[in-house]
DNA sequence: GTGATTGCCTAATAGGCTTAGGTTAGCATG
DNA sequence: CATGCTAACCTAAGCCTATTAGGCAATCAC
């Protein structure tokens, strides 16, 4: 019998790629190791359960998270780095929702360091676009909490379907981000 | 054999209970039976399978926290009416954290006509209270969808745990609500 | 070539959903 | 009060998961 010649980042590949075509409820052992060609529970060799699977994948996407903001903030400043940060969070969401939403489950990813540092980075991000807007120490992280809170929002009622109306999405959006870019600039105190 | 006498409603309540005390996730047919005291196939004869015992706890997530934003909303205007509206949203997700999960799932909940118009009454609760700021027509439906995923976001995150920091978690409600109020005053056109 | 590693396998357990089909409790009717 | 119907509940079985245990053999280091 030949081997399928897998490894962890195979494995986790596979899943991510499942997990953002069918969603992550539809990841299952047995269908990532069908998709490779093995029985599941060959799978156990390269990952240490279901629950690890996820959690990597999970990691993966809130990697990838923090590097497409990174790249959209370098080089802007004010209005300009905040609407290009949106626009790359939002991006990422719609184009892999299986690990965005694998990046959310934050208490299974606390678990992994990987995962940890990345949210990490990704704060360091909107702090820095922050600054341009003057705003620093506990300030700041309030209105990281509310740019990702309205950020996350956004992108999971758009993945679930949950604009219904027959309106501009895209429109939306960016009035979403107008809408925090005043209120984030009126902020006295 | 005595029978437990129970009804699609009764049903229903043990599936809420079970999805806001353990997640939606660990809802199983399974265990609605056993907490009823009757074997799963039983379940049958009131709800039809896994899928539309979710669908009904998503509609009464749904109807509730309709409800609720609508009681919050009464009475007030402007500023105060947002506050309270979201006060209400807020509230309504930490309470009943599996209830809300299950009204979001936007797909599965289009085929409920009871989610259907809760998901409506909420949304005329949200443009009343933008009339109060002078927002109208499409500006309102965008500005809903806004306010909508900023909420939504928030009580997401903090359902998950996502905000991990020492930070007050209510300082950032508060300051969430303001930046969308300020946000929301300060539109031309 | 030889040995060790390890990737992959089958088999089996345990638990989930669901359907099929049977039994019976409890009500409605005569 | 007896009869019969409805529907609530059951067991059995099929098929899907995850996971563990234990075995075989392909491949690599020497």
């Amino acid at each position: 019998m030949p081997r399928a010649g897998l490894d962890d980042t195979a494995v986790v590949d596979a899943a991510a790629r499942l997990v953002d075509a069918d969603g992550l409820d539809s990841l299952t052992l047995a269908r990532v190791a069908a998709t490779l060609g093995v029985r599941a529970p060959s799978l156990y060799s390269h990952v240490d359960g279901l629950e690890d699977l996820r959690r990597r994948v999970g990691a993966r996407g809130a990697r990838e998270l923090a590097e497409a903001l990174g790249r959209a903030a370098a080089g802007r400043a004010g209005s300009d780095a905040l609407m290009a940060v949106a626009e790359a969070y939002r991006s990422y969401g719609r184009g892999h929702p299986g690990r965005y939403a694998a990046a959310q489950r934050a208490r299974e990813l606390s678990a992994s360091n990987e995962a940890v540092a990345a949210t990490g980075a990704a704060v360091e991000v909107v702090l820095a676009v922050l600054r341009g807007y003057g705003i620093e120490g506990d300030d700041a992280l309030h209105a990281t909490r509310t740019i990702r809170a309205a950020l996350h929002g956004f992108v999971l009622l758009e993945a679930v379907g949950g604009f219904a109306l027959d309106l501009s999405v895209d429109d939306s959006f960016t009035r979403l981000i107008a809408t925090l870019d005043r209120g984030l600039r009126a902020v006295e105190q």
